[in-house]
Formats: structure tokens, sequence, C-alpha cells
DNA sequence: TTACATTTGTTCGTATGTATA
DNA sequence: TTATACATACGAACAAATGTA
């Protein structure tokens, strides 16, 4: 039988090969920063040439989920990289000055989903979150406040010692402890104003206009994982658009 | 001899087949919305095999400089089609809702480049430019201001009733008059507040926080052509970001 | 409607080069 | 040095979309 019959007519070869990749990186077959198996075993298992395995890595390559060394392998992305963590992180200095952020946790709550919340996460109804906020400081500014919302059902050991005492990046903790790789986001910006909590923490007047960054994170095949309100004084700082 | 020497070692030959497509663009070899010569005849004058020109058309069709019509051909991508002209506007409302700007020229003038001015679109220091206000609509919403700025040098015979008269998007006008593609923008973010001007064009009060939006927009080979600040009153609307 | 030529899209296979361990 | 793995390049064959006779 011809390999094609299996899938809906019209869709190409190295795109189902894709699906089938990404499937494999969903169920956590190959794990964050270790080798996928070499491209002609990979040829071999899915039955094309590796043409047309080549092609669907390319893609999924362009999209940051896999890296490719030459001489050494095919590895799935971890956000240890820096590129790829500035890639989430878009807020710099005016003369372009990049650093990375040192945070501390300000508050930490399990709570019922908000109406809102539900939607942004695709949850049930009565689903609980985690819902807990975040100071970021740059070149020991006090930059910006990250309201942090994330499903309890994928998250259920998280809790406000971990989170407080982890070393590394958000998105790179969530990939080593729970086994979820952030590989989009999506965000939406507009100007708010302080409210009197991130006034304070933000150490400005109540009403000072901030940037509002509204920002949902997803993981593979674009399922929602952590939905994030940033709020940030652009006094000294700006956000860099892609594209 | 090998091909492979005309090139600085380590360039891939398909590297030096796009540049070579580029600088035909800049060129304006072939201009806007028209097809290029065919694969196989491209293949043939640069002398490389079809895969290899494929994989040099393949990274300027990701880019969106070449669009690629099966059956019909590859094309100059313009900025009539819809979802590139998105591409480049990025304000809607907050339900989602997209819609085309309706644009007035507030103010045209010819002067002198700032410093800054030079600095942002590579000019020499006693450059002119040309240096005008846009005021944006959307649904009967004032939304947004742009302040634009252009070497006078590249927009010799711009002037303010062709501006004001235009019916297409102004990159498409940039296109059509003055045969420059802009195909990249880089824009930083951040919050600023009305000065009386732009508070009396939107409509609001003085002071009032709005999202200013510096971009600098690009024609093949990174070469700056425009300086764009707009200033745009989120209150309804908000800014996508890309990725 | 049909048939045909043109052009890009997909897939295959092979050979050789380069980087790494 | 050697083996492995990805990178580049070549060429061929057929499929699918398009436009035209």
């Amino acid at each position: 039988m011809n390999k094609k019959e299996f899938f809906l007519p019209g869709t190409p070869l190295y795109f189902a090969v894709k699906q089938s990749l990404l499937a494999a990186l969903a169920s956590g077959e190959w794990v964050r920063g270790q080798a996928i198996p070499p491209e002609n075993q990979l040829a071999e298992k899915f039955g094309v040439s590796i043409g047309t395995l080549r092609k669907a890595v390319d893609e999924l390559v362009s999209e940051h989920i896999l890296i490719r060394h030459q001489g050494r392998g095919t590895f799935v992305a971890t956000h240890e990289s820096d590129q790829h963590f500035f890639k989430f992180f878009r807020i710099q200095r005016r003369d372009g000055y990049k650093t990375y952020p040192t945070t501390r946790l300000l508050k930490f709550r399990r709570r019922k989903a908000t109406r809102e919340a539900c939607e942004r996460l695709q949850l049930p109804k009565d689903a609980s979150v985690f819902h807990f906020f975040n100071l970021l400081s740059l070149n020991n500014d006090l930059v910006m406040v990250d309201e942090i919302q994330v499903p309890e059902v994928l998250f259920a050991t998280l809790n406000e010692q971990s989170l407080g005492e982890r070393s590394s990046t958000l998105y790179n903790f969530y990939q080593n402890n729970f086994g979820i790789n952030i590989v989009d986001t999506r965000e939406k910006l507009s100007v708010c104003q302080a409210d009197s909590a991130v006034a304070g923490w933000l150490d400005i007047a109540e009403a000072t206009p901030l940037l509002l960054i509204d920002r949902t994170a997803y993981t593979y095949q674009d399922r929602p994982v952590e939905w994030r309100q940033t709020r940030a004084n652009t006094a000294k700082y700006e956000y860099i658009a892609k594209d």
C-alpha cells in the first residue's frame, strides 16, 4: 500500500513526518537537550528518503524546536541557550544593552481560575491555577512585574519554595521540573497604569503609565500552558519587537 | 575550474545565488508583481542545479521577498496582498477585529535631517529628509499618529499633493512611485505621553499615556529607508507582536 | 470540455564536503 | 586516524496547479 494512503489526501509526506516528530516530542519520547536519532535512522523508521526527512526537520529547526549541530546530531532545544532565552525576553535598556533579569517572587497562591483565565488556558470552568507575581530587575533597576497563571493540572507539584529558589529562567524551570517545553508565545501590547500594588513593588507613583504585555505561552501543538501579564516601566527600558 | 573558486571559501553556493538574486532585485532588474524567470532558466543562468537554485529561492520566499505560485511562477512580492500588509500593520481592536486604517495627511515639509535621523537612516550630516505626519483612523476611531521621515535622496519627487492623494498603503505607494520595496522593519516599543499637537489630532487630553512604536524600515540588503514614530491610543486597540 | 504545455511542489537517491568525537 | 552525523550539491521523476489552444 502506498504510504500516502495513511494520511489525508493533499497532505505532503514531509508534513506528516513533521507531525510525527512533534508527537514524539509531545509524548516525551525525546527530552530536552538530548539528541534525537540520526537522520538516516529516522528516514528509515518513517520509510521516507533522507531529503524528505530533512525537510520536516528543517521546519522544526526554523521554529527553534530542534537544533542541529553538524557532526554531532540534532537536539531537542532547551531554554539554556542564550539566544533562545532572549527570543522570549524582549526588554532591553534603551542604549541596546542586554542583561539577564534577577527575579524575586512576590506572591504565590493557588486559586480557582477566573473565567478569562479559563479561556486563555483552555481549561474547564472549575479548574484551578497557580497565580503568582515576580519582580524583575535589570542592572539594579526595578523594571517590571510579571503576573503569571498556570494550570494546576500541568504543574501539580509547583510550590512557593521551589519557585522562589529556582536558579534558572522560568521556562527552563518548567522544562526541568514539569517536562513542559515552551516553544511559542503570542503577545498583545498596550498601555496601562500602575495600581497601588505594582506601584509599590516598582517604587513608582501610583497611576504611572506602564507598558502592559499580555502573553499566552504555548507548548508543542499549540497547547496554551501559561498566561502572563507583564507591567513594565519603560522610562529606561524598551520592548524589542521581532520582524 | 570549480565554480566555488569564484566565491569566498566557506560560502555555500546557494548563498551566493541568493545574493545574486537580491542584487538583481535591488538593481530593479525585476520589479514589483512581475514574475522572475522560471527555475530551470535561472538554474541554467547561474550554472547550478535546480535543487541549489531552489534552496536560494526558498529563503527569499520565507523572507516574504518572493512569492511562489504553483503552475504560474515566482513573483516579486508586492504590498498589495492583505497578509503582507498586516505583517507591517500590527494594531487591531481588542476584540481581535482587523481593518484597514484610513489616513489623513496632517503636515508635510522638507527639512535638514536631525543628528538622530541621520543615524537612523545612515545619511551624511547635511542630508535632507521629508518629514510628515499622518492621522490614522480605524472604525471611525482616531487611533494613532505616524511621524515619518524619509531621505530626500531616495524620494526626490515626493510632495504634499501626491502623498495626500494616494489611494494605496504607504509602502505600496513607495513601491509604485519610487521603486522602493520595504522588506523588513525593526521596532522598539515604549510608553510616552501625548504632546499638545498629538493630543489635538487624536482628540484626547494632553499627557494621555500613549504607546510609542519606534520603527526603522529596510529595503533589500538591510538599507534603512524610513524612520517612523507611531503614537497610538490603546484605549480600544492593541499592538499584536509576532512570535 | 478536452488536451496540452508550462511551472512550481514533492519525493527520491547519490555523491561529496565538513565538523565532531 | 577513523567513524559518525550533518551540510551541500547534483539530477531525475512524477504530481499538482495554471493558462491556453
